[in-house]
RNA sequence: GUUUCCGUAGUUAAAUGGAUAUAACAGCCCCCUCCUAAGGGGCCGUUGUGGGUUCGAUUCCCGCCGGGAACACCA
């Protein structure tokens, strides 16, 4: 049920529209102050009157039935409680028919969204400065399909570029078929590392990588047969990880998948006299939006990687026809998107207003900048299995006879490291320490999941007893703020969809999890008295659900028992 | 230098232009004869600064201070 548009419905302010007030309908600091609040202050002018005149005269007018039991007003304000027995009722039924649908809706029925997401570079390991883009992307991925979109996961590879023939350069110098098949990734990531060492010192050896990079793209068999070796052990390492957060793709297409079709590109920059040269490359000025040029060709004639990108865009509008498309990078590249966006809309594809730049915040180290170049990184993988070893040492010492502790542990622990991604503002930078994502206290996925285990013990227990139609009774404090709040699931989902933000889910996760556990420890369950255990238990069981779908939005599993 | 993002408690953060700015962490103090203590309760604030718009500004606009990022052939 839509309170807002109920009470915006029924008030009789003549002059105003009801979406107007609608849209004016909040909600009150303190819950004893009302459920809803209306301010009067900006009809003052069109009413001519003032705001505490409107709110008194629109509460002598306001209807009160069985939805809206109390109409107050207080200081401009115009107050309403809500018939507490009717919400409860509302809320609990349409939880329990929902289920694991609760929150989801149909508003993107019929509509594409592709997301370009995680976009690993071949030959890097992962590592945290990728963490943010594959779960904000897996994230938004699970959330569109929730409310009804199509969403498409793009992995744009980075698999082409100088650094490939720098990878052959340094393997043909330094390494061998041994090593890589023994060390995988981190011996490939440690061959680039020694490459930019050593060049520092013999420049020269850069040539040589341009000129493996040229034989790459000549098709010279030896370098492509060790480029697609390479290709296959960087997917084969970023697949345990993307199984683990439980990411998933519908395309793998990467930049040399686009190599082919920038060349229409080109031709059409020509012909629509977009292109000029500068300084030997071939640009689109840009001057005239305040912006340095977009460079397309290289003074050499090859492509650059906004050339590339705009052959994905077009390409993507070909395959999929979406009605956005989203980038889900750092804002590091800000520039960038807005030049090929630009670019895209001088070339007169309407779509390009369809392109969203989803820009997130960095990810350094306490002792400044990761560098892959330099070898100054932290591993994904050595920070999952870090929080899952800490979560199984808690899980032996709390609860010893829990059977699939290994299971357990892995929810928890990189729970934890999803949950330590999302849950802030995606602008925001982060400094990665192990102390902070060690941290299991507090607003954390491992409060949330112990908030779950809590009530699956709870309904465990009450095996037995009939609640699921039982028959709904006045809430107490407790109970009444926890029933306002899972009544705001669908309206937190779609706010976060519509701002691209999956923090609004993760922080509305804690939320519940806080007002459960309050009402977990002042109002008793099970020793309940007949009558108020089964509506208790239907909360119970309904607050999970919506913790449920909360956390499984954002990747994040949840165990039965911790 | 130009453009852009950010600045809130000791720390990390929240807050469609709305009422008394909200949590968590760290610290100190309480609570397991009671549904999982990975929990609950209690103690701590000049929203960087100066203007402006507004009935009302953490939020919008301008200046300043401090920090990050980008700014021509890397992605």
């Amino acid at each position: 049920m839509d309170y807002k548009a109920y009470i915006a419905e029924r008030i009789p302010a003549e002059g105003v529209s009801k979406e107007e007030i609608a849209e004016s309908i909040a909600i009150p600091p303190d819950s004893s102050m009302g459920d809803f609040a209306l301010p009067c202050f900006k009809f003052a002018k069109v009413l001519r009157k003032s705001p505490a005149m409107i709110a008194e005269d629109l509460k002598g007018k306001y209807p009160v039935d069985g939805v809206v039991s109390e109409v107050s007003a207080v200081n401009g304000y115009l107050n309403f409680k809500i018939d507490k027995v009717g919400l409860a009722r509302d809320v609990l039924e349409r939880i329990g028919r929902e289920g694991e649908k609760y929150g989801s809706a149909e508003i993107g029925k019929g509509k594409t969204i592709c997301l370009d997401y995680s976009s690993v570079n071949i030959a890097k390991p992962f590592h945290i400065g990728h963490l943010s883009t594959t779960v904000l992307g897996g994230a938004l991925y699970r959330i569109f399909n929730f409310l009804g979109y199509k969403a498409v996961g793009i992995n744009h590879l980075g698999d082409y570029g100088t650094q490939f023939g720098k990878l052959i350069s340094a393997y043909t110098r330094w390494g061998n078929r041994d090593l890589v098949e023994k060390g995988g990734i981190r011996a490939l990531n440690e061959l680039y590392v020694r490459f930019h060492r050593e060049a520092e010192e013999r420049p020269e050896l850069e040539d040589e990588a341009r000129a493996y990079f040229k034989k790459i793209e000549e098709g010279d068999k030896e370098c492509l047969a060790l480029f697609e070796w390479f290709k296959e052990l960087t997917l084969k390492d970023v697949n345990k990880i993307y199984e683990l957060l439980d990411i998933h793709f519908d395309s793998y297409a990467g930049e040399s998948f686009y190599q082919d079709k920038m060349q229409p590109v080109i031709d059409e920059l020509k012909e629509k006299h977009l292109l000029v040269e500068s300084r030997g490359a071939q640009i689109v000025d840009l001057e005239a939006y305040g912006m340095s040029p977009c460079i397309i060709l290289k003074s050499d004639g090859s492509s650059l990687y906004a050339t590339r990108d705009m052959a994905a865009a077009i390409y993507r509008k070909q395959t999929y026809d979406f009605d956005k498309c989203l980038y889900v990078v750092a804002y590091q590249q800000n520039l960038h998107f807005k030049q090929f966006f630009k670019v895209l809309e001088l070339m007169g594809k309407e779509w390009a207003k369809d392109l969203v730049h989803v820009a997130y915040g960095m990810v350094s180290l306490e002792d400044g900048a990761m560098s892959t170049r330099k070898g100054n990184v932290v591993f994904l993988e050595d920070i999952i299995n870090k929080c899952v070893e800490k979560a199984l040492a808690i899980l032996v010492e709390k609860n010893p006879d829990l059977e699939n502790k290994e299971d357990v542990a892995k929810k928890v622990g990189v729970g934890a490291v999803v949950f330590g991604a999302l849950y802030n503002n995606k602008i925001k930078d982060i400094v990665f320490s192990y102390d902070k994502a060690l941290n299991f206290d507090g607003e954390t996925s491992v409060y949330v999941q112990y908030t779950c285990a809590r009530a699956y013990s709870v309904l465990n227990r009450a095996e037995g007893v009939n609640y699921k139609n039982a028959p709904i009774s006045e809430p107490c404090a407790q109970e009444f703020e926890l029933l306002k709040l899972l009544a705001d699931f669908p309206d937190t989902v779609r706010a976060a969809a519509e701002k691209y933000e999956p923090s609004y889910i993760a922080r509305y996760a804690v939320d519940v999890a806080q007002k459960f556990n309050k009402f977990y420890i002042d109002c008793k369950i099970l020793q309940a008295e007949s009558g108020v255990k089964e509506m208790r238990l239907r909360l119970t069981e309904a607050t999970l659900v919506t913790l449920k779908n909360a956390l499984t939005l954002l990747g994040i599993g949840v165990p039965e028992k911790m």
